[in-house]
DNA sequence: TTGAAAGCGCTAACAG
DNA sequence: CTGTTAGCGCTTTCAA
């Protein structure tokens, strides 16, 4: 099963190789007569050019490379979705790498940019030091972390979406309500959540209880942890929730523990993934404009490949699902 | 910012480019002292290899595609994510392509096995026709459809999860159990869950009751239907659902129709993956093994690589995960 | 309007 | 043990 290439194209033809090119990319002046013979020839045979010689020899691969933590999250796995259909209008295909949380797997992705030369990476996982991103150079855009001065970043708005969700828990009724936050340590727009919390709680003269419990924690730890929140001595009627997955997880362990809900808790979520509201659609969330997100990230991206300038940050807006309204 | 070759490493290390190759390549006998010169040349330079080049040179790319119907799916999420880790463990990377159960995504990203010249590709997604998939040479692994007779298939044990599903309800205490099938004009091994669920309902005297919805139908269509089939004259108090999702919207719409679950209603999902245990834990459902399912296809798509014999099919026991008992 | 030839970066005979 | 050389398939000057 010998690969056919252009050079059979253009013997079966009776043309030189450079005319088969110049036909298949469309350049310089071509003849009717040549583009005809070339074509046919190429039907013949049954010729697909073969990418990888295109590759090496213009230096571009049209590959793109997104790292996540683990792709099968929700709101990773629908961004991974849009992001591949975006990148497909361009004629980009999508490499996905899993970090696992972990520095290790991470920077071997980003070597990606050096050994097989994708034309570009997507880091919606980060876990490397700042100092490690400068040094790398490649076209980088990076989904809700700031990692390095250099490196565009694509966000929500957390502050807004902390904010709304704080509010609304206080137009509820809620008299106490706690926040789970992810790592505090780390410079992540999602802080700014917990800060809108604090923001909020302030203005009105409510008192904060915040509870870091790491994204990057295992579901079965989040889980445990969430147990013991139930069985402590804290005492609230509304939760702002990391995500959506950590509400459902405290609804349903409040729901085991006898309580009524919404009456007796309130809690709101964040990310508004299509899967959970359709799943879940009790579930009241900030929702992130995913599809937006993920095609500003593609685009900016692809200005980032052409040598376009680029803005630092881009900051789309979320929207509050509220509490189904009951019937 | 010009792109460090071999060629500069030889240079700066004063030795040939074949040496230089070799000690990379760890290919042939190689002196320490010209292992020496080379590996602090490619230090100083900060030499990384061109994997294009490699790739052009040896025709090969370690690069394996999974086309899927849409990534942001958990069943799809969670076989990606285990897929790509078990490559990773061979040194592959993995492309991602949702098809939308669109025939033809599905086949321009079959061509990548011809332009893109990826090693493999693993498909999870099947709209196109037996006879365009027989004319495809490459190597090729489907996920729960045998495509052609050339193409090895992965499935978990369908028939039998459909028996235990059916068997579990029966158990406990269903008289009239519906079964939500997907396409049944499709040679798909997930029928066979259909035909045991006919199987054990005729062994013990009840009447069957199909109701197809087509995996591929978009989820706000499913809904409908299902909401539809609460309001019919249909008369249920067991359904083995398609899918994890599928039964959990049935569940929800049961709650909204005032139902008492379980007591009412049994439902019984298909998947488990562990999102949906950890998301819904009340959930009883069948477990395939994602995990399992992964690292076979990744197995036997590499003894294809490699022109080693393979199977035809693999099939994979699957295992109930029953209702919880109530405390 | 077309062709010859060079070269992208790397590896693998083949010599020495 | 190391170097010279050819060539993977394609595109692009450069010449005709």
């Amino acid at each position: 099963m010998e690969r056919i290439t252009i050079k059979n194209v253009a013997e079966e033809a009776g043309v030189s190789v450079t005319s088969v090119s110049r036909v298949l990319n469309n350049r310089g002046y071509i003849s009717d007569e040549l583009r005809n013979k070339v074509m046919s020839a190429v039907k013949k045979l049954n010729y697909t050019p073969n990418e990888i010689a295109r590759s090496f020899f213009k230096n571009e691969t049209r590959s793109i490379a997104l790292i996540v933590p683990t792709i099968n999250n929700p709101f990773f796995s629908e961004l991974a979705f849009y992001i591949e259909r975006e990148l497909a209008n361009f004629n980009y295909h999508l490499f996905v790498g899993n970090s696992l949380n972990n520095s290790m797997n991470e920077k071997e992705y980003l070597q990606m940019l050096d050994e097989k030369r994708v034309d570009g990476i997507i880091v919606g996982s980060h876990n490397m030091g700042i100092d490690e991103y400068d040094k790398i150079q490649g076209n980088i855009v990076s989904i809700e972390r700031r990692i390095s001065e250099k490196i565009p970043m694509i966000e929500s708005d957390n502050y807004r979406g902390g904010k709304i969700a704080t509010e609304e828990l206080i137009k509820l009724g809620c008299k106490n309500i706690i926040c789970i936050s992810g790592n505090k340590n780390v410079d992540a727009p999602a802080n700014n959540r917990v800060a809108a919390y604090s923001d909020v709680l302030k203005d009105n003269n409510m008192e904060e209880f915040i509870i870091e419990i790491p994204f990057s924690e295992s579901e079965e730890e989040k889980l445990y942890r969430l147990n013991k929140l139930f069985h402590s001595n804290i005492n609230f009627d509304g939760v702002f929730a990391g995500d959506d997955l950590m509400a459902k997880y405290i609804m349903n362990i409040a729901n085991e523990n006898n309580f009524n809900l919404p009456s007796d808790l309130k809690i709101i979520g964040f990310d508004g993934t299509s899967l959970m509201q359709n799943l879940v659609p009790e579930l009241m969330t900030i929702v992130q404009p995913i599809e937006r997100m993920a095609k500003t990230t593609v685009e900016v991206l692809l200005k980032l490949i052409k040598g376009e300038k680029v803005k630092d940050v881009y900051t789309l807006p979320v929207k509050l699902k509220a509490i189904p309204t009951s019937k």
